[in-house]
DNA sequence: GTCTATAACGGGATAGAC
DNA sequence: GTCTATCCCGTTATAGAC
């Protein structure tokens, strides 16, 4: 265990660079050196560089997303066929990343950063990753919220679903905690988790917004200027 | 104008291969054969790569920071020194970069994912851009909403307005545009902006969240199981 | 200001010994 | 399962002709 095997030592290197230089930033050289391994070892173990990232990718979000649904399934099963909270939607959603990649961060695992930025990758890399591990939860998670809140159209929640990734996606990227440290807060999990999920679920709660007349006059005149 | 100088078709080149495949993903090759022009053409008129992104970023960020900024100014000075709403807060922060890059890509010029892929970049390439033209945005825009949420902590305010930032560089990203074609739906310049703004001020006046007592419970938990 | 040619190096992938 | 050695190609950058 003080020395893990050459496959972990592998993901783990290459969980490390992909979260720092990116994916095409980062080589099979650099990462087989992290390791300690020879370079020929990651295509004996993986193949390609592809499948790595895939393995990388899978290592991490798989478990968090069974945390998900499981959580998810806990709250509908006490809430008896009743409607949920939406903060309780959100919380299912989000603690469970933030949780299990805090503790692992801890232990010299830093995976949020590698998550937060698979989603800025070209869509012929990000989309069957997402196709893949997403598809359920997306499914599960807009369900409840459309019994959470009944009024809200089928369209506007999918769309301000994707607001939320948006949200997520940036904290897991780092940048939320960034701008928290220029700012002197070093804030604990439950904190901003509670955080992000007050704030989604009342942007959740947003009465249904009309575009304003103005808007069309500031968008045609732009079309002439350019 | 039929055919734009060399150095602005290479421009327009790297912005169209930063979006699609990232920065460190898209060659100097690509570019130039893109862009027809020679290879050795990039380091006369940019010097370096990393050159070339700064005027490729600066091209498009400028001028709309400007607007931000113009936005702003008039209406702080309509209000006459009183508070501003925090929708219109937003749609100033927002509006010009979403109304010019649509203006933009209608004509080929797609910088929108260019720009939210930056943002997914390792710090020492993001950090520089981030700084020299988002520091005077951010200060002015964390006042006017410390002037209009007098009751939020001030780093309340930073917190939030980075995961306004947050939505913003997913929807830039593209991620939400793809997100709303999945559901069919293709929605107009005015009816984003209306839905990002009505989204974030709704989170923006959230109560100040406090964390749950079973947090620690949980964070305990994965803890001791990790 | 734009070209050809090339330097100097790093990239992913593979063959075959051990 | 891990190694060495190598293939072949792409990379940024530069030198120097035109």
């Amino acid at each position: 265990m003080a020395s893990p095997k050459t496959k972990t030592r592998m993901l783990d290197a290459a969980e490390r660079l992909f979260a720092a230089h990116g994916i095409a930033g980062t080589s099979l050289r650099a990462v087989t050196g992290e390791a300690g391994v020879n370079l020929a070892a990651v295509h004996y173990h993986f193949g390609t560089k592809d499948a790595l990232l895939r393995e990388v990718f899978a290592r991490r979000v798989g478990p968090v997303n069974e945390a998900r649904l499981a959580r998810l399934d806990a709250l509908e099963a006490s809430a008896g066929g009743r409607p949920l909270a939406v903060e309780a939607i959100f919380t299912a959603l989000l603690a469970p990343v933030i949780e299990q990649s805090r503790a692992d961060a801890q232990q010299g695992h830093d995976w949020r950063r590698m998550v937060g930025r698979v989603y800025a990758e070209p869509v012929e890399v990000v989309e069957p990753l997402l196709r893949q591990h997403f598809a359920e939860i997306e499914r599960r998670f807009t369900a409840a919220l459309a019994r959470a809140l009944p009024d809200l159209p089928a369209g506007e929640i999918a769309a301000r679903l994707s607001l939320v990734v948006g949200v997520l996606t940036h904290v897991l990227a780092g940048q939320h905690e960034i701008a928290l440290r220029q700012h002197g807060e070093v804030p604990s999990d439950a904190a901003m988790i509670a955080r992000v999920v007050g704030f989604c679920a009342a942007g959740f709660r947003a009465p249904v917004a009309a575009p304003r007349a103005g808007a069309r006059r500031v968008q045609t005149a732009l079309r002439r200027r350019a």
